[in-house]
RNA sequence: GGCCCCAUCGUCUAGUGGUCUAGGACACCGGCCUCUCACGCCGGGAACAGGGGUUCGAGUCCCCUUGGGGUCACCA
């Protein structure tokens, strides 16, 4: 079998979504999974609508995710005379035509037959144009479009696709589609195929919002006498309310960008992504990188598309629980030191970050990741929930503070009482920080977990938390006990 | 509207004629653990869209209905 050669060619007109990063993967792991190899194509022939923030934007998204490509990135445009050519070839071999209907005209036309409930399609006025009616037609100066001539046959015409099975269509269903523009350039139906062959693309793995277009590239393959691609449409991905996904109504939830914001693991979201329309036939649901190129398959795509579950404005979730869920999986059982990496990242654009936290207070760092990363869901959290443990101008939080602090008035002389005991500890471990507050507490004749949870709240800001005495161990004795002596601050006046 | 695709718990899904009183994951609820909250562990509720066939037997095959989606641009 010759090489594969996969292809994800996103148009440049916003910023990588999920729908896209998720084609991506899927092409990205067939090519890996073949040892194939992956182009990425810049589909920018759209120059109104094309923008050099996006190419950037959809760089850094597949970036950021680890995809990367063998090949690339090629721009279409760099291609128009190749486009141009094709589209001269189809027409001098009379398998196209020039069109000099108007856009007015069609317009109205597709109006009435709207209104009249009739197929849609172009009627074909200009498909039997004599020569002399062309020349005079250019001579006065008409513009025209170049049209596909579809061929006169009988029966249907189709395609095997590696997900759906067969999908065929019948001729006469067919419209003599628009592959130039009045202005002279090639559009993307035309581009598309001309780019594909010259790249010697073997599979295509795009949403099922191409299958029709499909039928009409394969006309275009056979023009242009070239061998088809195995073509495999992957369901398209929904909202909760089952309609497509994209940047334009749903904005900032469904970028990929967004997720890295909110401190996603990279692979966590592709992890998510890739369960999103596909499984192996097993329970299993976290792959490594490795193991998921390994068991991906075009076979095991399913054919009903899936809804993206995203929640907006939910206070817990603030994206699909699963891909949260997934998120949480990796955050807490990968690498520590991977993850001290990654929690850099985000310290360091906090100002959290401290030198010595990658040398002398190494061991310091990456125990601390340990010991707080279990109730952390994003990466994020590090830097906002965890602030107590990297930098003393944390916030305490409303709610903990009246139900572990301001309740209990006493706290106000208890704890700098204890900050007196905990400065005197020659030993600031576990075993001794937990003996002295609870020989207090019995002293004070109150349960130990008034003492215990005030501090928490304290020291860390925190309803909740690790152990107590982890987290003294952790902050260490001189921070906890200026924390615990400037209890009063919290209270009201 | 024409054409095309699809249809299992709230969501992602397993299921390729008998092993399905339909399995797993997330979410939800309850319990255990406990200094808090998580994690973890244990348990619970929750689905084959409807109707006809075919078959000894149908979630699984066929047809119809319904529902959803895609597409019908001088966008990609």
């Amino acid at each position: 079998m010759t090489e594969t050669r996969l292809r994800f060619p996103p148009s440049p007109t916003g910023y990588l979504h999920i729908g896209g990063a998720r084609t991506a993967l899927y092409n990205w792991l067939y090519a890996k999974q073949t040892g194939g190899k992956l182009i990425l194509r810049i589909e920018d022939t759209d120059t109104d609508r094309s923008n050099q923030e996006s190419i950037q934007g959809i760089l850094d998204g597949l970036e950021w995710l680890g995809i990367d490509f063998d090949e690339g990135p090629y721009f279409q445009t760099d291609f128009s005379e190749e486009h141009i050519a094709a589209a001269q070839k189809l027409l001098n071999e009379e398998l196209a035509y020039k069109c000099f209907c108007t856009k007015e005209e069609l317009d109205s036309k597709r109006e009435a037959a709207l209104a009249a409930k009739k197929p849609l399609g172009y009627d074909r006025t200009c498909r039997n144009l004599s020569a002399t009616e062309i020349a005079d037609k250019e001579k006065a100066g008409i513009p025209y479009v170049i049209r596909f001539k579809v061929p006169e046959r009988t029966g249907v015409i189709g395609y095997d696709d590696k997900i759906l099975g067969r999908i065929e269509s019948d001729y006469k269903e067919i419209d003599d589609f628009v592959i130039v523009r009045s202005n002279g350039k090639p559009l993307y139906l035309l581009c598309n195929v001309v780019d594909d062959i010259r790249d010697k693309i073997s599979h295509i793995i795009r949403g099922q919002d191409h299958m029709t277009n499909s039928i009409k590239q394969v006309l275009l393959y056979e023009a242009l006498q070239a061998p088809l691609p195995v073509f495999a449409h992957m369901p398209l991905t929904l909202d909760t309310k089952k309609a497509k996904i994209s940047k334009r109504s749903h904005g900032e939830i469904v970028s990929v960008q967004f997720y890295r914001d909110h401190g996603f693991i990279p692979w966590a979201l592709n992890n998510f992504l890739a369960l999103l329309g596909w499984s192996d036939g097993d329970d299993k649901e976290i792959f490594s990188k490795k193991e998921l190129i390994e068991k991906f398959s075009l076979e095991r795509i399913n054919k009903s598309s899936s809804i993206f579950n995203y929640r907006k404005n939910d206070p817990k979730f603030f994206t699909d629980p699963k891909a949260i869920s997934i998120n949480e999986h990796y955050l807490r059982t990968m690498e520590i030191s991977e993850l001290g990496e990654m929690v850099r990242a985000e310290l360091e654009d906090e100002n959290l970050w401290d030198k010595a936290y990658d040398n002398d207070k190494k061991e310091w760092y990456l125990n601390t990741l340990e010991l707080i990363r279990n109730r952390f869901h994003t990466l994020t959290d590090f830097a906002t929930l965890g602030r107590a443990y990297f930098a003393d101008d944390f916030k305490v939080e409303e709610k903990p503070l009246k139900k572990n602090v301001l309740k209990h008035e006493g706290l106000i002389g208890w704890l700098p009482v204890l900050a007196d005991r905990y400065e005197q500890l020659e030993q600031f471990n576990l075993e001794e920080t937990e003996r002295v507050v609870r020989e207090y507490a019995d002293e004070l004749e109150i349960k130990p977990g008034i003492l215990i949870n005030g501090m928490r709240t304290v020291v860390t800001g925190q309803l909740a938390g690790p152990s107590m005495f982890d987290i003294l161990v952790s902050i260490g004795q001189e921070r906890v006990v200026s924390r615990l002596r400037d209890v009063a601050k919290l209270y009201p006046e």
